[in-house]
RNA sequence: GGAGAGGUGGCCGAGUGGCCGAAGGCAGCUGCCUGCUAAGCAGUUAACGGGGAAACUCGUUCCAGGGUUCGAAUCCCUGCCUCUCCGCCA
């Protein structure tokens, strides 16, 4: 969410913001919300002094046994209008926070402008892999190790879900211990988040309102299951006031994420590429305003180690503001590439939110005793995606004896094995 | 699911209709004092919103939302959460 102050003092910014995320943004309606509510704070709070000065007034006389009835009469008048008003402010307020939580975040004035086309690769790294062969896909490389089984994923759960089996489902608990054992090592502190959250916490980051139909939300209760680790994570501290000193958090959390992808038919559809469950390593960081951004180039590279590690090439990419997503302001895409697929792979997205989640959440600190609250700063990025990183894995370390390759440092997660054949 | 207790400022904790934004204590901050691993004394310390260049000023806030009343932390209703006991349960 955005300062209504800010908003009211660089409307043209914020318009221009929003068109560049190709967001529809009523932006004369809310200022005019705004201009609304103060006329009407400053008439109701005008009543309202008039009647703490009368209550006042009332009390003492009653005190000294005199007789108040005149001005409680009077009082009674003034009260009901003052009921009136408020509730009317209130309608007001409601309002304008429906409008505020549309709006998206401002990009960064680092962040290129234009559609996905005009997205950056800002490095890459490692060499794709040469085959004497024709590398297959990993769908086909699962299917023939018994590791994954999309045709049963079907038949318990539609299309869209997969079951890993024997040293599939093996090779995936693997990474995701190798990663968040790197992670901590890095100072990440780990963490075990509930997969349903409220309406109040999808809201604290921003997948809420905007986002309602790519989640999936309970029939019975009031509560979503989550689409990434960052929601519950993040509303860690939603709501709560930091010690200066205890900044910055750094936390890993391994969740399942559950995505309806509506609207998303047709693309990436085949294997693990695009499905509507699937297992991530997140990181998130809250963190001081001065450091957000030096805190996303050191997210980003706590990323890119996991790749590193496995030996998986890859590019990390400025999002332009087109493809930026509505509560960041800078991301950097993580794409690894993946031979039988013969493409790159998005495994994560690092982005940095600055103060537009704390401000929906209300996460503040104190940067030193006698000054003013602030609000924090936000970011997380994935460490790393686990279908994506296997359909990688599987790909490009597969051999010409149809086995696949494990990498060194990930071997003392898998019994010192060497390969999957 | 059943029974009970409770939710007050950074923390503890008083407060059952009228200068209560809220006693007292702790912690913090500012002085003074003392020269010693600390104590004493005095003062001070909430957030949010509106107006104002500012000084400042006004309003709101005692879990949340309604209600009663001229006036509510205090009374009534609903909800949420926490704790204890019982039941159920991986």
């Amino acid at each position: 969410m955005l300062d209504i102050k800010f908003i009211r003092e660089n409307p043209e910014l914020v318009r221009t913001a929003a068109a560049r995320k190709n967001t529809d943004l009523d932006l004369d309606g809310l200022l005019r919300l705004d201009k609304e509510r103060r006329e009407n704070i400053l008439e109701v709070e005008k009543l309202k002094q008039q009647l703490n000065t009368a209550s006042a007034e009332i009390a003492k006389r009653k005190k000294a046994g005199e007789n108040a009835a005149a001005a409680i009469a009077a009082m009674k008048a003034v009260s009901e209008q003052i009921g009136g008003m408020d509730a009317r402010l209130r309608e007001i307020e409601s309002a304008l926070q429906a409008k505020l939580l549309w709006v998206p975040n401002v990009p960064d004035e680092s962040v290129p402008v234009g559609d996905e086309s005009n997205n950056v690769t800002i490095r890459t790294w490692g060499e794709k892999p040469a085959f004497s062969f024709t590398p297959a896909p990993h769908w086909e490389l699962g299917e023939k190790l018994g590791m994954l089984d999309l045709a049963r994923g079907a038949k318990i759960s539609g299309s869209g879900y997969f079951v890993l089996t024997g040293r599939g489902a093996r090779l995936q608990r693997a990474l995701i211990n190798f990663m968040i054992d790197r992670h901590v090592r890095e100072g990440y502190t780990e963490i075990r988040p509930p997969y349903l959250v409220t309406t109040q916490t999808m809201t604290g980051t921003g997948q809420l309102p905007k986002l309602a139909d790519d989640m999936y939300k309970l029939g019975e209760e009031d509560m979503y299951l989550i689409p990434t680790g960052e929601v519950p994570v993040t509303n860690l501290h939603a709501g709560e006031t930091l010690k200066a000193e205890a900044l910055p958090l750094k936390y890993v959390s391994y969740t399942p994420c559950f995505r309806r992808e509506a609207g998303a038919h047709g693309k990436d559809t085949r294997g693990m590429m695009r499905v509507h469950q699937f297992d991530k390593v997140e990181l998130v960081k809250i963190v001081q305003p001065e450091s957000s951004f030096a805190e996303l180039e050191l997210l980003t590279a706590d990323a890119e180690d996991i790749l590193q590690a496995l030996e998986l090439p890859y590019r990390v990419r400025m999002l332009a503001t087109g493809d930026l997503s509505f509560a960041a302001t800078k991301c950097y895409d993580l794409e690894v590439w993946s031979a039988g697929v013969d493409n790159h792979l998005e495994v994560s997205s690092c982005s940095n939110f600055l103060d537009f989640q704390a401000r929906r959440m209300n996460t503040r600190y104190r940067p030193a005793p006698k000054e003013k609250l602030r609000f924090v700063h936000t970011l997380n990025g994935s460490g790393l995606a686990l279908p994506r990183t296997m359909i990688a894995l599987l790909e490009n370390h597969q051999t010409a004896r149809g086995t696949i390759r494990i990498p060194e440092k990930l071997r003392p997660y898998f019994g010192g094995e060497d390969e999957i054949g």
